[in-house]
DNA sequence: ATACTGAGGATTTTT
DNA sequence: TCCTCAGTAT
């Protein structure tokens, strides 16, 4: 097997011998080791052995490890129970990975399974690599053994590529991701003559990706769904798409786990080598499975039927890729006789901040219903502010974070938690002002910029020249001239003489059909891969790298490049080769990148966290804000119109997510004036406000003294009112919540003077007045050593790029970008251009 | 082949 | 409002 197999940790060379093994022998038993069946015996001086011994001083009886120690009553009981069936009900913040972790550490202590006959399967490698730390913190080495600890879809990669000729595969396949995806998507449309407009691609991706999701091969695919897009074509598309892939030897990632399903299935002597090589099934966030990983999981789970998932119904949020919350609910009738451990002891957070998140996920219908309890302190009550606008809400969470701050709380421990990505900019640009430093967490992802893909389309022709999708993509870029008559040259002769582009491009420079300037630079292009196939061999890949940017003109293209991120773009690259250095090889690097695609985002310093709800479930903080909570923003409007009661129940998990990731204090706020796409809209506070019980919660005005209800003059409550909505009639809102700021917000509203359309614009304007006194106050306050900018200077901003300064006071600018309009910054934020 | 212009669309995200 | 894409003008 020398196509490399990928092993859960790619930077490790892949061993030779992997796949050799005949699979009831465990691929870490050193030569000659006795077959451990039925099942094995601790390997003297294993770790099993050692854990024994520790475990059990003077008594010869193997039942308990000191790992054990210090878990409770429930958790000991999911780790103990090693046979059969398990469903692991674990509620936010009640050691879930712990259990799961020390469940394996007990499977290998006490010799039930080598390493290898373990399959543990997380969504993300994140969480993948965690669960390897941990267990390597609990057993050592033997963790190194476990090749079957990873994703759903390494491990379906794994699989597939061992037996890929049984799917109509050839083991080198690569796998192309969502921009590939739409690529090839959009070239089908266009054969088809379908237009693009009225049926975008990516639409008709994410069909796809939805049939993939429940399992459904093209044939499958149920006959009105088929007919759904673009008059009928839909299936035609699915199975065309299908056909194209199979001709690219490729797959995208839905094939990774759907031709996974087949091989299984079709492959009887397969699934049975698999059923006798994994003893011991177990599945991190099973509320996030959908049916596709459902149907692989149980596949593979009728073999020893040791499957134990872990999950949590409560924060099942990812609906709407094709999550199926209902494979947790029906997980008892699924696996019969299965065990149930309800995991309901948070130690996490306080009593308040508990008891807002469960009074809330009350409100949802379809549970299986789990207590949290704490046995901690009360702790602070959960607070809910108003603000007039986003700008004032971003205002009053910036104060209260620089509050925290001069209290000396570290502001890694202080998240904002948003619903979705506009509404960080806000924060972004208040925390510039301030001078507060912020991360963002999730945002666009390294692999998904233009410049690590152009690098690696690179990367990816030299390594295998067949890989069309890469070279259409870098063929151009830099600029050089050969456009799109010259690519539709290259394409025809391609597609008549059967050849992989680049193949094709070097025959049409041997003939005269090109003109002649094109002729020269393809010719170039070609004799240039040639080249640096041929130093993969002696180059250390890094440096290839490095060669084939600069030769390419690559790197040229972004020096060139005078806009504001184009030093960053340059980082990226030079990031990127760093990253490939502790790769084997070129291949290894890219299979790695292909599913990991995830560089360490280097941890910044003390910064606060801005993220999306979804992207901090796992995650915990001391503090987190919870701005936006109202109604079309959260709960979503688009959840609400496409899913009905179900996206507002899963808005709701939403909700919980959020609130539990909080460890001592929760703040969650709402803007009564919000502009989306532009406009300016009254908003209606969030009915998720009103789901949280009145006794965990305090409603304060905003620090600023500026919110409604508040300060500068006293000016807002009589302002402040409330569109026409379904909410005002709604009887909770009646509530008692009696701090002062909320019932003058209520009696404003009932005075009905509420905002018409043409008001809320007058509203608009009227707070923008309003943001700029405070800003102004904020800056004459702060005015501290003078700058060492004048007013003409010409500077730069890594995020806001090239400007020139047209005021000072203090260490505070205004400078006009040239890309990003007036900005305020504080001027260590800029250098001199 | 590239630069400009106007329309349209704009959640959540992993692999 | 602001960004992306497609189509047109140079």
């Amino acid at each position: 097997m020398t196509a490399s197999g990928p092993l859960a940790d790619p930077r490790k060379q892949p061993r030779d011998d992997e796949f050799d093994i005949p699979f009831d022998l465990p691929a870490t038993a050193p030569a000659g080791a006795p077959a451990p069946a039925p099942i094995p015996a601790p390997r003297p001086g294993g770790i099993a052995a050692r854990a024994q011994a520790l475990a059990n001083p003077g008594r010869g009886e193997p039942s308990r490890g000191v790992y054990l120690d210090g878990l409770n009553p429930e958790q000991r009981e999911a780790v103990e129970a090693t046979d059969g069936p398990v469903l692991v009900l674990a509620g936010a913040g009640t050691g879930k990975t712990r259990v799961l972790t020390t469940r394996i550490a007990h499977i290998l202590s006490l010799g039930l399974a080598w390493p290898s006959q373990i399959l543990a399967v997380t969504f993300t490698n994140k969480a993948a690599r965690e669960m390897k730390e941990r267990i390597h913190a609990m057993v050592g080495e033997e963790v190194e053994g476990m090749p079957w600890l990873g994703t759903f879809h390494s491990i379906g990669v794994r699989m597939l590529r061992r037996h890929a000729e049984l799917v109509g595969l050839k083991s080198g396949f690569t796998i192309l991701d969502t921009d590939d995806q739409i690529r090839l998507l959009k070239q089908l449309l266009r054969a088809e003559n379908i237009d693009e407009k009225r049926w975008p691609a990516r639409l008709l991706a994410n069909i796809i990706d939805g049939w993939k999701n429940r399992g459904l091969s093209p044939q499958q695919v149920p006959a009105g769904e088929g007919a759904a897009f673009a008059n009928g074509r839909g299936q035609k598309l699915y199975t065309d798409y299908q056909a194209r892939l199979k001709a690219l030897n490729a797959v995208d990632f839905g094939d990774l786990l759907l031709e996974g399903i087949r091989l299984l299935r079709e492959n009887p002597d397969v699934l049975a080598d698999y059923h006798r090589r994994f003893r011991y099934i177990l599945v991190d966030e099973y509320q996030d499975t959908n049916v596709a990983q459902y149907l692989w999981l149980r596949l593979l789970a009728q073999g020893s039927r040791n499957v134990c998932c872990v999950g949590d119904d409560d924060q099942s949020i990812y609906g709407w890729r094709g999550a199926e919350v209902d494979n947790i609910l029906r997980f008892e009738s699924d696996f019969p006789g299965a065990k149930v451990v309800r995991l309901e002891r948070n130690y996490r957070s306080t009593g308040h901040i508990l008891g807002a998140a469960a009074h809330l996920i009350a409100h949802n219908e379809g549970r299986l219903g789990k207590t949290l309890f704490s046995e901690g302190e009360n702790g602070e009550k959960v607070t809910v502010t108003g603000a007039w606008d986003s700008q004032e809400e971003a205002r009053a969470i910036g104060e209260e974070i620089e509050a925290l701050q001069r209290e000396g709380h570290a502001l890694t421990q202080v998240a904002i938690l948003v619903r979705a990505s506009f509404q960080m900019r806000e924060f972004e640009d208040r925390f510039v002002t301030l001078g507060l430093n912020y991360r963002v967490i999730g945002g666009p992802r390294f692999y998904e910029r233009a410049e690590i893909r152009d690098a690696l389309a690179y990367l990816r022709v030299i390594a295998s020249p067949a890989d069309d999708l890469a070279f259409e993509r870098i063929v151009n870029v830099p600029k050089r001239g050969l456009g799109d008559a010259a690519l539709r040259q290259i394409h025809d002769h391609a597609r008549a003489a059967q050849l992989p582009l680049i193949e094709a491009a070097r025959e049409l420079v041997g003939s005269e059909e090109l003109k002649p300037k094109v002729r020269l630079t393809l010719r170039d292009l070609v004799a240039s891969f040639d080249r640096w196939r041929e130093q993969m061999a002696t180059l250390p890949h890094h440096e290839l790298a490095e060669i084939v940017l600069d030769e390419s003109g690559y790197t040229e293209m972004w020096q060139k490049d005078r806009s504001a991120d184009a030093a960053g773009r340059l980082e990226n690259l030079k990031e990127l080769v760093r990253s490939m250095e502790p790769f084997e090889n070129l291949i290894g690097f890219l299979e790695h990148i292909s599913l990991v695609m995830d560089v360490d985002s280097g941890n910044g310093g003390d910064a606060v966290n801005i993220m999306t709800l979804h992207s901090a479930k796992g995650l915990e903080f001391d503090t987190v804000f919870l701005p936006g909570w109202e109604e079309g923003v959260f709960p979503n409007q688009r959840a609400l119109d496409e899913q009905g009661r179900a996206g507002l129940e899963e808005e709701r998990r939403l909700a919980y997510v959020g609130i539990t990731r909080a460890r001592r204090r929760a703040k969650v706020f709402f803007a009564s004036n919000r502009r989306i796409h532009g406009l300016w809209q009254s908003a209606v506070p969030s009915r998720f406000l009103d789901e949280l019980s009145e006794k965990d919660v305090e409603v304060t005005e905003s620090r600023g003294g500026s919110g409604w209800g508040g300060g500068q003059g006293g000016g807002y409550a009589g302002r402040y009112g409330y569109g026409p909505s379904r909410f005002d009639q709604a009887e909770t809102f009646g509530s008692s919540y009696s701090t002062p700021g909320w019932q003058r917000a209520q009696n404003a509203a009932k005075s009905g003077s509420g905002f018409s359309e043409g008001r809320s614009r007058y509203a608009a304007s009227e707070s923008a007045r309003g943001g700029r006194i405070i800003e102004g106050e904020l800056i004459a306050k702060s005015t501290g050593a003078p700058s060492r900018f004048a007013i003409g200077d010409r500077v730069f901003h890594q995020k806001f790029g090239y400007g020139e300064v047209s005021s000072v006071e203090g260490n505070k600018l205004t400078v006009q970008f040239d890309k990003a309009g007036e900005k305020k910054v504080v001027d260590s934020f800029v250098d001199a251009a």
